[in-house]
DNA sequence: CTGAAAGCGCTTACAG
DNA sequence: CTGAAAGCGCTTACAG
């Protein structure tokens, strides 16, 4: 009896209430598990329900009640296995609360981003888990709040906002990569890939110059290939990585995609990644470990970040906030096959 | 003056309407750009919504007009990059449209699926694409039609159903990949990955076996691997292949992510993909053609896929509906650099 | 335990 | 070109 196949007559609640000599006002409390509605009559009217193929208007629902059960979540590229990471987790913690979650990409365009706030407010969203377009002014987080729409930060901080906000201490994880790789002996140490317009790209490349500095090595700029953020620009940089006069003998990656596309010009060159060059990632995104050779990487804790931002989100919805402010997670050494002592024989 | 930090009043049409003495009618009008109102007027009314800081409610809106410009796309996982890439086509296409997209994993769970089907009708979606989970009952399918709200599959069919579905021709691109390794002088070919509970599956699997009965290669179920569909798995997979005592010499993968993964494996054994192993993949990924080596595969058209679904969606809502039924992309052979030709005195 | 009535914020005929 | 009024389908006080 489900489904009507021409839609002559909706389904609605009253549709339901006539059908049973109920009013509208039982019908609605008795679907929504109301204790003031007697057992028998819960149990008629939902029986009938299924028999009409009854659907919830959450649009009326939400009009009258200005919750609307859906949370939007905007990422860079929820492609990029690093913020599809962090997307799981918000998927797996949001799921269990039954809240609809609408998803998109701003590709660091801060008109994008705001459209989706906008459409968002429009649609009476609960709530916001961002992590923000380059150059996102404060007052595009302003508008979702004052409109009452909480928002959470995820992986980049914006200035002026203290959101609950919620990524990892890149700066100290930097630092743990390049420090590792002294460790080893190397010297000749390229960072690649990252953007000072970001506070993410900022202080990873702090770390590791003060991991240099701190080691007594020159920073020195020209070991610096800024850039990249994917497995393909990675893979590209391979060629001027390799040309460097300086001749680097290891490779501090902006994460692990521009590292694996490293390793792979690399070897395309004909060098072996992980012995002639020592090449270390950040994230340590699922594919590292079976990356060959085995990526070295940093721990970013993109599920941490994940499920910590929902439940910051829900905690809010639900009237407890606080969680307000920046929350680091720390990073930790993932130790693999792409590096290994610097060999002063090998030479290149 | 945008924003009201405190929500003490919200602001709506008739708050615009007071504040200028006139209609919520005409304020309504005058913000969608209708020809009714007088230009000054209008001019007049925009400026004060600005000021005002408005925000247009959607559910309201849609609750009049039953159309809410919402459109849901759910497929197996969107961080596998194979629905990666066509989720990129379907989103460029529906931005043009100015519709809102609300995307969700059903991981081939047919509750989580139908779960979803059911709040995007609560919501008032307009219409929803799916990459069908494993075992879709027709009835799911026709659940979101008769209730108005059309679909479009992708990837996948399911029995029965005759909605617009968008997929490439599975068994004529295994066909292909296989017909090179033949052409290489291949005869022990292994198929990996992939499960018959798909028509994919079955459909890979058929061009696969009859392109090796038609060269009189006999089809051995020694030489299937079912199940991998990921990098991991595919990765995993490498010890069975090589330990396989019918010594194949080749690999049809169940995609690229398989292909990859197992190439890995077959690497991290010491053996070198490409020369004493050739592999194929399937779909063309990105990623595909800066893999070590870069991988042979079967282009599979995931943007054409996307492009044509969001366009018949659209079509469909627009009242022009002739495009019911299957449409095959017709995948190509992309060669490079992990096939070759078979040396016999190589061995294993 | 159940019902009558108001109202959420829009849009759409219908008048003028 | 503009306004008054009804109605989309719910939920929520308020009565009884």
């Amino acid at each position: 009896m489900r489904g009507n196949r021409n839609l002559a007559q909706k389904i609605k609640l009253s549709t339901i209430a006539e059908a049973l000599g109920l009013s509208t006002a039982t019908v609605s409390l008795a679907l929504r598990d109301s204790p003031l509605v007697a057992d028998v009559t819960r149990d008629r009217i939902k029986e009938k329900a299924i028999e009409l193929g009854y659907i919830y208007n959450r649009r009326a629902a939400s009009l009258r009640t200005s919750r609307s059960g859906i949370i939007g979540v905007v990422v860079h590229d929820i492609m990029n296995p690093f913020y599809a990471e962090i997307l799981k987790a918000i998927e797996t913690e949001l799921d269990r609360s039954r809240q609809t979650f609408i998803l998109s990409n701003h590709y660091d365009s801060v008109d994008k981003q705001r459209n989706f706030i906008e459409t968002l407010l429009q649609l009476g969203g609960d709530g916001v888990i961002m992590s923000p377009a380059i150059g996102t002014p404060a007052s595009d987080i302003r508008l979702a709040e004052d409109n009452g729409m909480p928002a959470i930060l995820i992986a980049r901080s914006v200035p002026e906002i203290d959101v609950p906000t919620f990524r990892g201490d890149d700066a100290y994880g930097t630092a743990l990569a390049t420090n590792h790789l002294i460790s080893l002996g190397h010297t000749r140490i390229a960072m690649i890939g990252g953007t000072d317009h970001t506070s993410t790209g900022r202080d990873r490349y702090a770390g590791y110059a003060n991991a240099l500095k701190k080691a007594g090595i020159e920073v020195d700029p020209a070991l610096r290939i800024p850039g990249p953020r994917t497995k393909q620009s990675g893979f590209e940089a391979a060629v001027n990585f390799l040309a460097n006069p300086l001749k680097p003998t290891a490779a501090v990656c902006w994460n692990d995609l521009v590292a694996i596309g490293l390793m792979n010009g690399i070897a395309r060159a004909g060098l072996v990644p992980g012995k002639d060059i020592s090449v270390t990632g950040y994230d340590d995104l699922e594919e590292a470990a079976i990356a060959t050779p085995a990526l070295t990487t940093v721990w970013n804790g993109q599920s941490e970040v994940g499920r910590f931002a929902a439940r910051a989100l829900l905690d809010k919805l639900n009237g407890s906030s606080e969680a307000d402010g920046l929350h680091l997670i720390k990073p930790e050494m993932r130790i693999r096959q792409s590096t290994s002592p610097l060999n002063p024989g090998a030479g290149r």
